[in-house]
DNA sequence: TAAAAAAATGACAGCGCTGTCAATTGTTAA
DNA sequence: TTAACAATTGACAGCGCTGTCATTTTTTTA
């Protein structure tokens, strides 16, 4: 039923260690034995049994996922996105959500680690934003890719994968301005979040790549919530239609869909009254009415180039670059129009 | 750094095999030892090693958790249940994330199951209302466990846990009729979904409860989508205000949200002039403006309880009920008012 | 009190694979 | 052509644990 690694080398007529060294991608096997070896290896639909390698080898090849997030969609596009590049490379993925407040995150992380025989970790914000708890972390024997927001890492501590959270603002700020928007508010998001920081500055770099005055009352502090939303846009809106903005640029979906029903509820009508954007390409941004402009994000992809990055880390193997970078892409939808 | 079984052995002053059996729970370890080797385990903070007892023993310590479902909050929500119970029973958890339209999915499934040497799988809608793909599962050497949509399992091919919609239903829409609605909608999620069907059977249980009469033109196919709420709830109040519906029963808060939205389209005020209910308290629940009133269902007890059901069908305890079921609670708030 | 039965414990092989190192084969330079 | 070297392959131990079965200890019974 289910063939061992014996199997594979009987049917090869070679020895179990050179079937070990095909599988492995070893070097120093002829040409010839290593088809052999493949061959027999499909024949038989032979799988190497994770156990026994993980027991066996000084290698290990789990990776885990660490994660501490509310956003169950981000979670879910992250774990198909390492899931498809594990199941690609004979990877296992163990995922452990955590609790980036608790003290004791750094001691439990690590027991894990130790007992687990992890070879490599991906984390993303906040986790991946915390430099002791990743230092903590590097002093294990296990590799480590942050997936962060910004267009370079902040150290290198490991390698990143960064998300240009800067130039997408600017970008979608600079569709604002395109549409003839000059009053354009801003809704952040937690403000000790380095994707609310970057955010914020591509949307100041675009105001002033278009010469427009930066005014600091259109810029109202937050949360990532749907409630912020709500109350930062009544906030901004309430003052006199003259000097209200015509545009608002949410941090993330979940606010620009409070904006949207906060401006509902003040008979505002989007886009003819106000503009609205979002942030991210959640669901929540087709689900709402009229549908978000945002920007999008593919995080399965991102995802996917993380743990390739950090199983060719365990590997070894050094000929990969050690950073990447994604620029989330302007998606025109129904809530953004002209001035 | 990483104690051993045999460190445990030596530091207890037994061989091997005692520390094996204590680990295990197995009998016929006199009480005086047991007490000697649990110290020993815990003065050397020892945690077995999952690969070499999958690769021991007969015995497995690896659940996989099966599902193809769009809704991310309801796959973490079971995710986080599983691993409780996992990690507090020493097991690992696969997750596998599949297409169940996929013609090819009981073969992956298959597979999977039988390279990784998992000992039992936990099934979700709509996978687990598969019965072809549930028996081809059960003829493998592995325990399933089916979460499903009823009040009692519906064949006895595996132990379920049972949620139970349609009372959950009939509270729901009791709630409505209390608050003195009469003409109470029903907007559907996807008709072949079995939730569908049993919060049809609620609904209905409840108008009959209180003698109200059915309409049949109340009733609204669609599907658990924004979109079908939307386009439901616009079909449903478009009529002459004499006759429309005074409530709307939505099969999830996301068609619950599409109603809204309609509503407020159409001038209408919710609730006075209408209420509106949702189903599965999911976070959009809480971002819809005013806030849904709908059913709760604990997801991640659900999954624990399920997970350790599984678990100690793995072990083959004996004692364990083989059935369970939750019946998910009215949760008020404020889209729905009296008529 | 001794013999028989039962309970508790341990010795040992082996799960499927990898690491080490030795043996074999092929290749190059003299 | 042959010694010297490099490339390729294989034999074997052992990773940490569990299953089997033998051995020792304790309890029960006659």
């Amino acid at each position: 039923m289910k063939a061992t690694i014996n199997d594979v080398a009987k049917q090869a007529g070679v020895s179990i260690k050179t079937v070990s060294r095909v599988i492995n991608n070893e070097t120093s096997v002829r040409q010839l034995t290593r088809e052999k070896v493949q061959k027999a290896v499909e024949k038989l639909n032979y799988q190497p049994n994770l156990s026994a390698r993980n027991l066996a080898g000084t290698k290990s090849y789990s990776v885990a996922y660490i994660y501490d997030n509310p956003n169950a969609y981000y979670i879910i596009d992250m774990q198909n996105g390492i899931l498809s590049a594990c199941k690609e490379q004979g990877f296992e993925l163990m995922i452990h959500p955590c609790d980036a407040k608790n003290e004791k995150i750094t001691e439990e992380v690590v027991s894990m680690v130790k007992h687990a025989r992890i070879a490599g970790l991906i984390l993303t914000p906040p986790l991946s934003e915390m430099p002791d708890f990743v230092k903590s972390l590097l002093e294990l024997d296990v590799k480590v890719v942050r997936i962060m927001s910004g267009d370079e890492a902040p150290d290198d501590l490991s390698p990143c994968v960064m998300v240009n959270d800067r130039d997408a603002a600017q970008t979608i700020t600079q569709h604002l301005i395109d549409l003839g928007h000059k009053d354009i508010a801003f809704l952040a998001g937690d403000a000790d979040h380095m994707s609310t920081i970057e955010r914020y500055k591509g949307y100041r770099k675009a105001l002033k790549a278009s010469n427009i005055e930066f005014d600091k009352s259109l810029v109202v502090e937050g949360e990532y919530s749907f409630d912020s939303g709500v109350s930062g846009a009544k906030k901004l809106m309430s003052i006199d239609k003259k000097t209200r903005p015509s545009a608002i640029f949410s941090c993330n979906d979940e606010i620009a869909a409070g904006a949207l029903f906060a401006a509902r509820l003040m008979n505002i009508s989007i886009p003819e009254q106000l503009s609205i954007v979002g942030f991210e390409n959640s669901p929540f941004s087709r689900q709402t009415w009229p549908k978000l402009t945002t920007a999008d994000q593919p995080n399965d992809i991102i995802a996917e180039d993380a743990a390739n990055l950090l199983i060719s880390q365990v590997r070894k193997q050094k000929n990969q670059s050690t950073m990447s970078q994604y620029v989330p892409k302007l998606v025109i939808r129904d809530s953004s129009g002209e001035c």
